[in-house]
DNA sequence: GTTGCGATAGTCT
DNA sequence: GACTATCGCAACG
């Protein structure tokens, strides 16, 4: 089955604020391989004044990504078993992320559920950040990849559909817990 | 449908 | 040595 996708969102698509490029990405479609998911769920996590992000602590070896050039995935290991899948955004030194936490399945669904296990349904493939990344098969050696070129990649989806977003607070974290910077589409009423 | 809890390892203090 | 941007399962209704 071959899924019509649009272009690949270019670098300057990703230099804004991160909760404009959270807010934007929603809709769009995330390609790996064979597989493809829209995105349908995000975070924006806002650089060093806060307290939320990894990039909070500082320039790390594990952090550095966070603060080089927008584009760029930002791949950690997370509670010892799950890995999550962020997209760097705004300016170097800056520390914007984006992280990637839900994906409704579209293409490379039975890749998918090789990697996810047989009898998970399709709609509990991507629902969450470490779900999402082993759907995907996005690992370390996916850390620091260029978004913008490659097998892995963003793109605009190949029908442009109406669609609104919910914006809540973010999800799992301990500070800075109150602001509004999680983004989810809406399903259209059944 | 919901809530509660244990697993597990890298990173920073 | 504490903490974590999570998940899946078990128990319940």
């Amino acid at each position: 089955m071959s899924v019509r996708t649009g272009r690949i969102l270019p670098r300057r698509f990703y230099q804004r604020a991160a909760a404009i490029v959270a807010r934007e990405l929603i809709g769009k479609v995330l390609v790996k391989g064979g597989t493809s998911g829209i995105i349908v769920e995000t975070e924006a996590y806002l650089g060093e004044n806060d307290l939320a992000s990894h990039s909070a602590v500082g320039l790390t070896k594990r952090t550095q990504v966070i603060f080089g050039p927008a584009g760029h995935a930002y791949v950690y290991f997370s509670y010892g078993m799950h890995y999550c899948m962020n997209i760097v955004a705004h300016s170097p030194g800056v520390g914007d992320a984006i992280l990637l936490r839900a994906l409704e399945p579209v293409s490379g669904i039975e890749t998918m559920r090789e990697r996810r296990g047989a009898s998970i349904r399709d709609r509990d493939l991507a629902s969450g950040p470490g779900k999402l990344a082993q759907a995907m098969g996005i690992t370390l050696e996916d850390y620091g990849h260029d978004m913008t070129r490659g097998n892995f990649v963003v793109r605009e989806p190949g029908v442009e559909t109406a669609f609104e977003i919910d914006v809540t607070p973010r999800i799992g974290i301990s500070k800075s817990k109150d602001l509004p910077l999680r983004f989810v589409l809406r399903r259209a009423a059944i």
